[in-house]
DNA sequence: TTGTATTAAGAGTATTTTGTCTGAATAAAT
DNA sequence: ATTTATTCAGACAAAATACTCTTAATACAA
C-alpha cells in the first residue's frame, strides 16, 4: 500500500474533523468512534498531526482537537507528510535511495511523470475541498466491518460539538 | 512503499534478464550477485514468478531461471501482480476495501483516475522496452550499497551465459 | 478540593514483512 | 556411480509495523 495505516487514519479524521459545520474541538474518542478506529491508535497518529502544528490539541472536560489552521489551507499533502514523512513524494516505485535523472533506472521518466501527478494531486486537494464533498454526497470515510463497542457508541451520541473559542 | 521488496526485487531481476543479450538460463546465484540481493530471498521471490508461469526454471550445473515468454509479452504488470497480488491496481490510496461509485470516500474520482493511469503505465511497459533501456543507457538497476561477498562475485564472474536451446 | 474527561507519553504485545538457513530434488559432468 | 550445481520447499529469525494498555498531565465542573 501507498500509505501507511497511521496515515490512512490520520488522513480520514482530518477530513472528519473538515467535515463538521464549524471547527470546534472533538474528541479524539469520537472520532475513532466514527471512523471505526482502535481509540489508542489514532490518540497516537493524531499526536504526529498536533507536533506538526495542523492540529490544535486541549485537554480535559470537553477537549480535543480540533484544525489549527483553515481547512482551505491544509493540503492532503500536508496531513500525509506529517505521519508517513515527506519521502512518499520523492521516492520510487523500486525504493531505491540516491536515484535520479544522472543514474537511473529503466522506468525512472515514466515513474518521475506519474509521481508528479500524485503530489500536484495531493497537493492541490485541500481539506475543505474533501471535507465538502464528505457533506455533499453521501460519502464514507471509514472501513465500516467491525461493530462499534458500547464505549465509542456512548463517546459518538454523547458528543457535544461544541465549538472552539466559546467556553 | 507502494511495491513490496519482495516485488521490487522480482522486477528488477526480470528486467535484468531482459537486458541479456539472448534469453538464456541465468542463475539465481548470478542475478542476486549482479542486484545486490539476497540470494536465498530472490530465490523465493522468483518461485512466484515461474508459479505464475513468467518464468522457466531448470535444476542442476548450468541450469537457472529465464523469460518463459517473449520479453515484449511480459509487462511490468504481469511481474508485479504475480508477486504482489492482483489487488494493486484496484485497491485505494487508503486501502479500505470494497468500496466504489456506489458509496464513494471524498477523494474517490482523483484516486481512480490516479490509479488507473499507473496500471496503464505499468501494462504497456514491456520487459523488451525496459530491458532495452537499461541496455541503451548506462543505467543502475540495483541498490549498490552493499560490496558483493566472495560466492557471489565468483558466481558473477564464472556466469557463462549459455542460451537456451543449446545444450 | 475532589472527581471526571480528556490528551500525552511511552511501555508492551501482536502481526506482518523481510531475510536466513537447512535439507531436499534434479540434472549435468566426471 | 559419484560429485557438483542448481532450483524447490519450508522452517526459522529478525525487523518493521500495527495495535493495546497503563500511567501521567491537564483542565473543567460540582
Ligand atoms: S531512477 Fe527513477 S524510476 Fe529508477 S529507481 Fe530511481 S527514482 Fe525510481
Ligand atoms: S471510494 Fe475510491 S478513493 Fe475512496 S477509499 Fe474507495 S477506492 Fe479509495
Amino acid at each position: 500500500m501507498l500509505l501507511s495505516k497511521s496515515c490512512v487514519y490520520g488522513v480520514q479524521a482530518a477530513i472528519y474533523m473538515a467535515s463538521l459545520p464549524r471547527n470546534e474541538y472533538v474528541s479524539i474518542q469520537e472520532i475513532a468512534g466514527k471512523l471505526n478506529i482502535s481509540f489508542h491508535f489514532l490518540t497516537k497518529v493524531l499526536q504526529n498531526l498536533t507536533q506538526a502544528k495542523l492540529l490544535m490539541s486541549y485537554r480535559g472536560p470537553n477537549g480535543g482537537v480540533a484544525l489549527a489552521r483553515q481547512a482551505s489551507d491544509i493540503s492532503l499533502a500536508d496531513v500525509i507528510e506529517a505521519i508517513d514523512g515527506g519521502d512518499i513524494f520523492k521516492e520510487c516505485l523500486f525504493g531505491l535511495p540516491g536515484c535520479g535523472v544522472a543514474d537511473p533506472c529503466p522506468a525512472h521518466e515514466n515513474w518521475t511523470s506519474m509521481r508528479s501527478r500524485l503530489q500536484h494531486l495531493c497537493t492541490s486537494l485541500t481539506l475543505e475541498e474533501l471535507g465538502k464533498r464528505a457533506n455533499q454526497l453521501n460519502v464514507r470515510l471509514a472501513n465500516a466491518d467491525a461493530p462499534m463497542n458500547p464505549a465509542m457508541l456512548l463517546a459518538v451520541m454523547n458528543s457535544k460539538n461544541k465549538p472552539v473559542g466559546t467556553e
